[in-house]
DNA sequence: GTAATAGTGTCTTTCAGACAGTATGAC
DNA sequence: GTCATACTGTCTGAAAGACACTATTAC
């Protein structure tokens, strides 16, 4: 056994972010590569569905890594996948990624105190570096720059050099900036969200998320929960529309309050044939 | 010895985009993972250093694959790399992309006689089925449909689908589409190319296949090699400077023929806290 | 002067962002 | 009727895209 799979399955539950995990929350689910498995890919879907019984709209490779060799000179290999699914209730072992990474919600915790102590924090370490002011303020939108939703690596990558994480070998001790992890789990999360909120822009990947049938505003709810950002709504479904990504169905939804939605489906067949949303999100401007 | 190393050596010489090949341009270098390798990426970085010479400006892990078991149950995992240069003169060994992959260069090949034979037999293959049509007029910018350079991974799968690339399997014969390679090595190079086009887009990193002083009209033939496409010069000039990226220098290029031009220097100490070109080509409409 | 390349100014179209208003349900 | 949510139409300002023009060299 030399190849290790991690795993981190998402999915949106009640506009939350879901990530399965293991051990109280403190890993993810990891499996090796059997000999029976045709390919990479083959093994995830393969262990991850036998495990857990979900079935896996979209896998997707993430990164690779080594742990440093063994006694004997061997060491394992270790693949991590994305993998997106729809159901996400089991909520003992589903937990919200922004319990993990609470300053990439920017829906909910702008300017809450957590963030604030985190970007005293930040600038502290910075000091009177330069670059590193200019890091923190490109990855952490300070100083009038501009939130950039894709910088999830960057910042968890900059908290582990401030020594703000306990994973850090300089743990500064102090606040604790969401829940830790073993080993390099809640970077492997980070990368998994940086590509997610990447590629919902330009891939139809936010379906997999969502029921067969859904309402604009549904959708834009899953988005926004990916994105940790509010979205303008007109503009969204404008955006969407135009796309010709959606079609109507027939039914409406049952509003328990307001209007009923027109429901809308996916149009499946056109994955692989089309762009989706030209690579921008409509944001609202008081975020 | 459980894992490779596969390194796609980029360089742009002479306008031409050119890739470190093995064995007369039939494969890419590639070794075993050694025990004294503190990660992969230094992996990568000393060997490919060691033995060509060459500085790596820039490491990025493109994708992990495995081999088909061995009998005694083992298997090689193979962990490819994108890896560019400046260095790209010794002629023998570092080929064009676009001998691998001719379709890529829309700047010189677009309606030539091959891409037009291209066509067809990929509308052969699709025949009536409307699904394959419409994959082969997104990927290949058919009926009216926008060429987007990014999509080369998805070009080359097609090919292989349609059977026009000797590497697959049922190979239907007849025209040889570019040089092929062993393996599954044009395949990587697809992905390579498909990695550097769009991360020049939003990231520095044409940069690193420049020398340190250039003018602006370099540049743009740079980008334009990696592009394959042509880009609008005078909107181009416009992105880049206000982008605060380069920063002029005192010198002027010697001049052959024309006015000579302002040369450049990349403000390198801004890597890390800027974006580049906010994330599209200024292409020009003829292509 | 011409040819050739470098660089500037500006017009137009497109689209992101925002706003105001109408529609349809529950009560 | 009010409240709440769904949906539509349109204005505006900032870029993308395109075009016309000036500048500086070699000959």
């Amino acid at each position: 056994m030399n190849a290790e799979l991690i795993a981190v399955v998402l999915a949106v539950h009640d506009d939350t972010p879901m990530v399965r995990t293991l051990e109280e929350g403190r890993s993810l689910p990891s499996g090796p590569l059997r000999t029976t498995h045709a390919s990479l890919q083959k093994g995830v879907r393969d262990w991850v569905e036998q495990k857990t019984g979900f079935h896996l709209g979209h896998v997707e490779q993430l990164y690779t890594f080594v742990d440093p060799p063994c006694t004997d000179g061997t060491r394992v290999t270790r693949i991590s996948y994305m993998a997106l699914t729809r159901v996400g209730a089991d909520t003992e072992r589903w937990k919200s990624w922004y319990d993990y990474l609470p300053w990439e919600d920017r829906k909910t915790t702008v300017s809450s105190p957590m963030v604030n102590v985190l970007e005293e924090k930040l600038l502290g370490w910075a000091g009177r570096d330069h670059l590193r002011q200019q890091r923190c303020a490109f990855n952490f939108g300070l100083g009038g720059m501009a939130w950039d939703d894709e910088l999830v690596l960057q910042r968890y990558e900059l908290m582990w050099e401030a020594g703000l994480v306990p994973e850090a070998p300089h743990f500064v001790g102090g606040v604790n900036f969401g829940r830790s992890m073993t080993s390099n789990s809640r970077r492997i999360l980070a990368t998994s969200i940086a590509r997610l909120r990447a590629k919902i822009k330009y891939r139809p990947l936010v379906f997999e998320l969502l029921p067969e049938i859904f309402t604009l505003w549904e959708l834009q709810r899953t988005v926004e929960a990916i994105a940790g950002r509010a979205v303008h709504k007109q503009n969204f479904r404008r955006l969407i529309l135009h796309q010709n990504l959606v079609e109507k169905t027939t039914g409406l939804s049952a509003a328990s309050k307001g209007r009923p939605a027109q429901l809308f489906r996916f149009r499946r067949e056109l994955v692989g044939s089309r762009r989706f949303m030209g690579s921008k999100l409509p944001l609202v401007k008081s975020s």
